[in-house]
DNA sequence: CTGAAAGCGCTTACAG
DNA sequence: CTGAAAGCGCTTACAG
């Protein structure tokens, strides 16, 4: 195929380019006998408009951007799969851009940004920013100096004090909060939790599932125990399987011998962590209790089956998808901070003592 | 930030915009110190070159579109990751085309890329096309008629008798052979496969495990039994979980008894399939061994441990790369298949009967 | 409702 | 080594 170009196809029908863009573009000022025959000859020439051009001269697209940072789960993956269909309703094209090595990339990403700058409007997914809470808390600065409207979906604004940007994620406190005092409900009081960061952080999922555990064992009138926080041993894939196997095989080498259940910041950690308790000859549920979070597939066909805080996807996407096309629409738009509560589940991963 | 243009940085600089373009796109013909002192004030002013501009004008980019339909698990994810560095490596730019609805999108496919068609290569990731054959065929050979250089990973080419594409995939057939080998070698006789498509293919990777399935029988000296094939219940979904949960918990209904093995189709399929197993009150592999396909980290948290043939992806990455690169670089290359052995990991899913 | 013309920001022969 | 100029394919005031 040639590509056939507008002046071509203009050519042919015998009428001038700035007609046939018309017609192409469904602009109301078109004879309709015009635009049908126009239409016609396109098809069947199969001519498409250049988008490079149409881009140069109109400065910017009807696609929005998905940023995605390092590796991505099942979750993600939902997430995304949602939020291309509801931009798809509202007339946007859905582009991903993955960068693949978060480390190195963060100047990099504003960079793309702004200089495919055409963007309509952009959500960052999952995680974003590097490890160094500083350089995310910059990123986040010099993201928010730009021209283009953006939402933070399943990651927090790093801004620092003052949150600059939008933002969407599940209720990460009281999701963890509300498992923990489902464990204590069922008679346990020596309550790990798996996968604390090393630094403090009040952002990061991992920290607010920290603190919600915290918060539900005060609920119950559990004291806290710090032996009972089980610290990430692959800090940078904190929410993998693997994850969770080292951590807690490293911890059950000093752990208190009175822990009933556990807490962990993930499903995949509790995956991991389930291996790791059934290496040392434990098991789940009859030895120790294990509690995940997200919901994902593997949580309910997992033996046994995993009781989970299950994150609601349809809702985090289409929270995502409205409050970034009202901020396309109304460009001063006030920004918003949603929480969306999971849902409990339980699955055979619990105990009960009493 | 106003967005500078070359002209611009051009008249800051005192020089002609052609000068500024050479300096920017590192040109041999420029003086090193006009080129130092341009980067210098690009940097300092932000400028970036408008790529849609720059596009118009090239007509083709560094860029290279890896195409993605419907659900993708964390197999293709991985496969993405190095694909992108691969491509990296070589100078390109990566951009991920996910196409959200597998089954409404084929012409669409087709038109966006000659539409977009600026893309210096395309790879076309798991599956593609739709459920229907001769769509799928028929996609297939539009596609060739596009002239922009493609591969097809981990998918099969579906032209028809004669490959139109370049192809790279672990070789199924031989990894499902090698899979029943093991279980026969272990004394199983009555082993079934779980996740047969209902009609005949033998490009799928379902079909082609399902083939090797029954090559392994044949070495073996085991005579096939259509009972022992399972159907999909959920055929649109093969690969899933929730795929091998329901067509083992149907399939247990009827199952001859004596069935000491299971091959799954892959290890989403196989979890599933252990749900079912558990449910009726059978264990792995005291009573039923089970094999999975892929070697996702599951397979090795999963309790027990899934015996599973590993997907060797840096090596279907990289020879997908290494494929697609050639072929831009030399466009009338001829078109190259190539399957690639995956490693059968024990797991201990399997239990020896003699 | 339609056409002629300017111009989006860049790259690349063509001269010097 | 550098500059002036043409032109990539489109859209959009501006006239009619």
């Amino acid at each position: 195929m040639p590509e056939m170009t507008i002046k071509e196809l203009a050519r042919i029908c015998g009428v001038a380019v700035s007609t046939v863009s018309r017609a192409m573009n469904d602009r109301s000022d078109v004879n309709p006998e015009t635009r049908a025959r126009i239409r016609a000859a396109a098809a069947q020439y199969g001519y498409v408009p250049n988008s490079s051009a149409r881009r140069l001269k109109i400065g910017t697209t009807k696609t929005i951007s998905v940023f995605i940072q390092g590796e991505f789960g099942q979750l993600l993956v939902e997430v995304l799969q949602q939020l291309e269909l509801a931009f798809a309703q509202a007339g946007y094209d859905t582009t991903i851009s993955h960068v693949a090595d978060p480390e190195h990339a963060n100047a990099g990403t504003v960079e793309r940004i702004v200089r495919e700058g055409k963007f309509g409007g952009v959500v960052f997914l999952g995680r974003y920013g590097s490890a160094d809470r500083e350089a995310s808390a910059q990123l986040s600065r010099r993201l928010a100096e730009i021209d283009v409207p953006m939402v933070f979906c399943t990651t927090p604004d790093y801004s620092g004090t003052a949150a600059l940007h939008s933002s969407i994620s599940v209720d990460d406190h009281a999701g963890a909060r509300e498992l923990t005092a489902h464990l204590a409900a069922l008679g346990h009081r020596r309550i790990a939790f798996v996968g604390a960061g090393a630094e403090p952080d009040r952002e990061h999922a991992w920290a607010l599932r920290l603190a919600g555990y915290r918060a539900g064992l005060k609920d119950a009138g559990i004291a806290p125990d710090d032996a009972l926080v089980v610290a990430s041993a692959v800090e940078e894939q904190a929410y993998t399987m693997r994850n969770g196997y080292e951590s807690v095989s490293r911890w059950l080498t000093t752990a208190p011998k009175d822990v009933t259940a556990l807490v962990a910041v993930c499903d995949a950690a509790a995956i991991g962590a389930s291996r790791a308790l059934s290496e040392a000859g434990l098991s789940v549920p009859a030895d120790v209790s294990l509690v995940g979070f997200d919901g994902l597939d593997i949580a309910n066909y997992f033996v046994p089956r995993l009781t989970t805080i299950v994150q609601p996807v349809p809702e985090i996407a289409q929270s995502t998808a409205r409050v970034l096309l009202a901020t396309m629409d109304e460009p001063g738009r006030a920004i918003e901070q949603v929480w969306i509560r999971g849902r409990l589940v339980p699955g055979d991963s619990v105990r009960a003592l009493t």
